[in-house]
This record gives structure tokens, sequence and C-alpha cells, in this order.
DNA sequence: GCTAGAACGACAACCATTCTCACTCCTGAG
DNA sequence: CTCAGGAGTGAGAATGGTTGTCGTTCTAGC
């Protein structure tokens, strides 16, 4: 019987292609045993002093694949650099506009109510992750803008 | 002039910074009146055909300026160029990790339940805008990676 | 009119990312 | 085993949006 559910959400995804091959495991292996979120070049650095160097387009290459793949996400700092993290790692963030900086925010929006993303709004769009960022001022860039500095 | 402003959450700020000058405004009103998020560049070339031209730099030292001044919003698309507008024009996106299409989404994760976004959770930062993007891949980058592709 | 400081604009510099292309490695056929 | 084909790789060049530099222009105050 149709009964009316509540909206199968549908992020948080199943991997998509087949599981990638050994240098895209090792770079997510890498991702996973960092604690924070890590740009290419500090992958590429990192396998570097594990003897297991990886040319930097080529860690480039298997991020994409592992994006693609379902198993890693990314967002762009605003010094214009990427960084990347594993899927399950859901985590949000405070950034500033003034100096960049960027602190995690212990929030997501589909976290608890599902925010209803339902495949009628996705239509035919295969969902893989989703980045959720406040911008504005930090504590310390609103004490440097303000009128009266003293 | 003085929209309905719906919100008791704490986004969808009020203007901090003093209103700007005259070519910021130029620059915000070009905003409004285009449909769509601009670049920098857009933005520099519309205003040159309408005999108001800005250097380049004046124009992303504007945008940086009315952005902290909570009157534009800005993200970053998969290519690396930065597109604004106008706070106001609450609007989010389906991203293809791909190709890099960006399809409006008609949700925004603070619009109706509110998320609870409370002063707690912000902890002095000051918000000013906000992004919020599902990355995936687009219907027509699933056929071209689908196995049997015929 | 004159001066100090802010705003501006043309252009150079920056730098993360992507592209290129020669080379290596793997695999399957013979 | 030998070899051809193709995918994967890596070093370096190219790309391009954004930011920095710095001489010029505008503005306000006297
Ligand atoms: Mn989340
Ligand atoms: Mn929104
Ligand atoms: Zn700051
Ligand atoms: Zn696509």
């Amino acid at each position: 019987m149709a009964r009316a559910h509540p909206a199968p959400v549908v992020t948080a995804t199943l991997p998509l292609s087949p599981p990638p091959g050994p240098r895209q495991q090792r770079l997510l292996l890498v991702l996973r045993e960092a604690g924070r979120e890590l740009s290419a070049r500090e992958l590429h650095q990192l396998l570097e002093a594990a003897q297991e160097q990886q040319g930097l387009a080529t860690v480039y290459r298997g991020l994409k694949l592992l994006q693609r793949a379902g198993l890693v996400r990314c967002r762009r700092l605003v010094n214009g650099e990427s960084v990347y993290a594993p899927l399950e790692r859901d985590q949000h963030h405070l950034t500033c506009v003034q100096c960049g900086s960027s602190e995690p925010l212990p929030i997501c929006p589909l976290g608890g109510s599902g925010l209803g993303l339902t495949k009628v709004l996705l239509q035919g769009f295969q969902p893989l992750f989703h980045t959720f960022e406040i911008h504005g001022l930090c504590a310390r860039c609103q004490q440097l803008q303000a009128p009266g500095h003293g």
C-alpha cells in the first residue's frame, strides 16, 4: 500500500562507481587518518613522506575519481584552494569573508529534520555530497572594522 | 523598498557598515536588475556597456565592500570564478562535479524550519550570508558515465 | 588655488588547477 | 615468452580568476 512516507531523503548516498584502484584507496586512507580536511598539495606531501609518492596531477585525478565514486567531499576555501575529506565526515563551517578563517559549525542542514530533499526536487540529479557554509565576520575582524577603534 | 523579512533566524542579517558609496550602489543596482548571478567580469562589462565603466580591480573592491556590508552574497563556481547576487535573493544550487553545470534548487536549509541557528552556535561570529549546495552528477553526465554505453 | 589622503585603473604578479605529452606499466593475444 | 595496445602516470607548461602594485585622479578642507 502506498502510504505517505516521510519522504526518502536522498542524501548520504550509496557509492556509484566500482571501488577505485589502489592509488585512490591510499588517498582515501590518508584522508581518513587525517583529523582535518586536506588540500591536494598536503595530500601529495603526506604521501611523499610515507614513501608512496604520487604526482600532483595524479592526486588531483584520484580526488576527482573519489568524488564521483561518492567517497570524498570537497569544498573551496576563500583563498582559492580546495580541501578534501571523507564523505562520512559531515562537517560544515563558519567562514570569515574578511580574513578567510574557517571554523567548524556543529550543525548540518540535512542532519535531523531531513529537509525533504525528495527525488522530485532532484529531477534525475544524483547527489553525492553537500556543502553548507555561513559567511560573515569573525569576532576579531568585527573589532578591527569597528568605527571607534581607540 | 522595505521588503518583508520573515526571519527571526539569525541569518538574513542587518547591514553592518554605513551605506556604500555611489560606485558600490551602481554595482548593487546592476546585480539587482540582472536576473542571475554575475561574475566580476560580467559586471565590469555591463557597466562598460552602460557608460559607467569601473576598472576591474575597483569592481572587485566594491564587491568585497558590499559583502561586508551585508548587501551581496557570493559563491564560487566549479571553474573557479566567483559569482555575486543581492543578499535578498535566496537561491541555492545543484552542481555537477563532472561538467560543472549548476542549476537552481528551490529550497533553503534555513528557510522554513529555522534550523536553530542560535547565537550560542555562532559565538560572536556575525553572519552575513550562507551558501548551500548539493554536488553530484547531472542526468547527462550519469548517462555518459554509465558502464554499458551501447 | 593648494595639499593630504582616499579612491581609482592599468597592468604585473600570484598560484591552485588543468593540460600536454612522453614514458611506464599492465594485460591479453598469439 | 613476445609483443602490441591502451590505460595510468608524472614533470612541467599553460591557464585564468583574483589580488597586489603603484602612479594618477578625485575629494574635502583650508
Ligand atoms: Mn551536512
Ligand atoms: Mn538560503
Ligand atoms: Zn575574520
Ligand atoms: Zn554534468
